[in-house]
DNA sequence: ACGTCCATGTAGAAAATCTACACGATGTAT
DNA sequence: ATACATCGTGTAGATTTTCTACATGGACGT
C-alpha cells in the first residue's frame, strides 16, 4: 500500500474533485485519476463514485481518507523530529486569516520569525469565506467564533485558542453613555446601532441584548468592514459593536469603547489546522509566536 | 520525505546490517546503501556511521527509525481498516515460537483458522536465542518469562499476554511425594534433581527453593527438551520442574505432578510483535485465536 | 598475507509515474 | 435544442525513479 495514493485520496475527500486535486499537488488529473484507480484496485473495493461529472467517495473511501490523515501526521511528526535535530524551522508556512486579527496579531509575528522561516499571509472576508475549508489551502487558518460556539469540531482538524477578546459598545466621544465606566443591556435599547452584515458572528450578541432588555435594537445600517462601521460611529451615526483590541486603530481618542456586562460578550481567536500540516516544525514554530503576540496584545490593554 | 525509505532505516536499526535489510526486502545491499543515502541526503544530518565493516545508526538515525515505526503502525491500521471493509483476514502471518507451547496452542489455533489465512510456525529454542530478534523475521513470537520479570521492555515492541502457566513438581509414580496435594521447598532438598540447561528461565525458581530451603539442591542433568526431562524423571532418576499444560503428553498415568507452594512458581507464555505487524487484520485474528485457545486449554485443567 | 564479509560506487536495465492529447459524459448558457 | 465548458478517464510515449549486476576498497579472522 502506497502513502502517496492514500494522501492523494485524503486530497480527493478534502478538495471534492480530481482537478482541485491534480492542482494542489502539480500533477494532471490524469495522473490522479490513474493512482486513484491503482489504489482501488489494490483496495479491491470500490473507494470513489461518479456523481454528475464529479466523483465522490464510498463510505469505504471516506474511511480510507480519514486514516490516510493518521498516516499523514505520523509522517509530518517523522519531518518534525528531523527538522529539530537540525533544529531548523525552515521552509514557508502560508496562513490565512479575517481582517482584524490579522492587523493586529501578524506584523507582531513575522518580526520575531527568523529570515529562514517565510510566512505568506493572505486575508479573507470571514462572512463569506468557510473557514474550514481553507485548511486546504492554508497552512494555519484564523478563525474567530463565539465563545462556546464549537463551529469547527467534528472535521478532524486541530483548532489551537490563541486569544478571547471581548467586544464593547463603541460610542462617539460626547455620548451620554461615555462617563460610564461600563453599560448594560437596558442602557442599549433606543440608541441607534450600526451593524454587521447579516450572519456575522457578533449578530448573536445584538440579538442577546434585545432577549435581555426585551426590545428590539434598530439598526439602520449593515457593514462587514471594521473600520467603516467605526468611521459612522465616530460621525455620530450611531453605536456598534467592536472587538476591544482591534478597534480605534485609525482615529485613537475619537472612539470610546464601554464594556457590556450581563451578557458574555467576547469572540474566540482560534488558529485552524490540518492535523499533519500542525505538526510542521515551522508550522507549531509559527503558532507558538502567535500565541505570545496574542498574550503580549492581551497584556497591553489590560495593564496600562 | 519517503516512507518506503523511512521503513529502510527502521529495517537496519532492527537486523543491524544493510545486507540483512537487504535479504528481508529482496533487494540487492547496492539498492538499499542507495536509499539510505538518499534519505540522509534528504535529513541534511549524518544517519549512519560506519563501524568495523558493519554500519551502525547514528542518534537521530535511532530518532528517526523509532518515527519511523509509528508510521509504520499508522499504515499498518489503514490497510487492517480497509480489510475489515472486505472482512477478510487474508494472507500469511509467520510464526515462531518455542516448543512446549507451540504443542499446547497451535493445533488448536490452525483448525479455527479459515483456510484464506494461512499461518506458517516454525519453533526454536527458547535458550539459544533472543526472543525478540525474531520479531524481524517473524509476525508474531511467542515466548514465556517468568512472573514479575520484564524482559521485553523498552524495545518497543507489542506484548500480549496469552497465559500464566504454573510450573509443578514432576515425580514418578510411587514416589514418597507422591501421594501429596503439594508440596513445599522443603520437601525437595535431598531429591536428586533433572534440571533445565544453565540460562534457561525455571532456572530461577531452583534457586528459589534452594533458598528458601536453605540447602543445595542436586542437580544430576542438564536438558533442555522437556519429552526429555519427563522420561527421566519416569525412569525414576530425579524430579524436575515441568509446566503444568504441556507436560506428561507423551507418556499419561506415568508421570505424577504436584503443585509447588511457597513460591511463585509459574511462567509467563506471551505473543512478541512488531507494533505495526501487530495492527495487521490476519495477524490479529490469529492472535484472537491464540488467546481463545490459550482460555481453553486453562480451563480444561481447572474444570475435571 | 590471504580470503571473506560488508558497504558502496557506476552503468545500464526495469519499473513506476507523469504529461499530452483525445474522448465521452454531464451540466450550463444561448 | 444546440453549442460550449467542465470533469473524469483512457492511451501512448516521455520522464523519473529505483533496481540489478558487477567492481572496488576497507575491516576482520585465520
Amino acid at each position: 500500500m502506497d502513502v502517496q495514493r492514500l494522501e492523494l485520496l485524503r486530497e480527493l475527500a478534502d478538495r471534492g474533485s480530481v482537478t482541485a486535486v491534480a492542482l494542489a499537488t502539480h500533477r494532471t488529473p490524469s495522473a490522479v485519476s490513474q493512482q486513484l484507480k491503482v489504489l482501488e484496485r489494490e483496495a479491491g473495493l470500490p473507494l470513489t463514485q461518479r456523481q454528475g461529472r464529479g466523483l465522490v467517495l464510498t463510505d469505504a473511501g471516506r474511511a480510507l481518507a480519514r486514516s490516510a490523515t493518521d498516516v499523514a501526521v505520523s509522517l509530518a511528526k517523522a519531518t518534525a523530529l528531523w527538522d529539530e535535530f537540525r533544529n531548523q524551522a525552515s521552509g514557508e508556512v502560508s496562513l490565512v486569516t479575517f481582517p482584524t486579527a490579522g492587523q493586529m496579531l501578524l506584523p507582531g509575528v513575522i518580526k520575531k520569525l527568523g529570515a529562514d522561516l517565510v510566512l505568506n499571509c493572505a486575508d479573507e472576508d470571514p462572512e463569506l469565506s468557510d473557514f474550514p475549508a481553507f485548511t486546504a489551502e492554508y497552512d494555519i487558518v484564523l478563525a474567530h467564533s463565539m465563545s462556546g460556539q464549537l463551529s469547527w469540531a467534528g472535521r478532524g482538524l486541530t483548532v489551537v485558542p490563541l486569544m478571547t477578546e471581548p467586544l464593547d459598545v463603541g460610542l462617539p466621544v460626547g455620548h451620554p453613555l461615555a462617563d460610564r465606566v461600563w453599560v448594560g443591556p437596558r442602557d442599549l435599547v433606543g440608541e441607534t446601532w450600526i451593524g454587521v452584515t447579516d450572519g456575522y458572528p457578533f449578530e448573536r450578541i445584538l440579538h442577546a441584548i434585545e432577549q435581555e432588555a426585551g426590545a428590539r435594537l434598530s439598526m439602520s445600517q449593515r457593514f462587514a468592514d471594521l473600520a467603516l462601521i467605526e468611521s459612522f460611529v465616530i460621525a455620530g451615526l450611531g453605536i456598534a459593536l467592536v472587538p476591544r483590541y482591534t478597534s480605534g486603530g485609525g482615529q485613537p481618542g475619537r472612539l470610546v469603547l464601554k464594556p457590556l456586562r450581563g451578557i458574555e460578550s467576547e469572540r474566540q481567536i482560534v488558529a485552524l489546522m490540518r492535523p499533519d500540516r500542525a505538526e510542521r516544525l515551522a508550522v507549531r514554530t509559527v503558532i507558538e509566536e502567535l500565541q505570545a503576540e496574542a498574550a503580549r496584545v492581551q497584556q497591553s490593554h489590560t495593564e496600562p
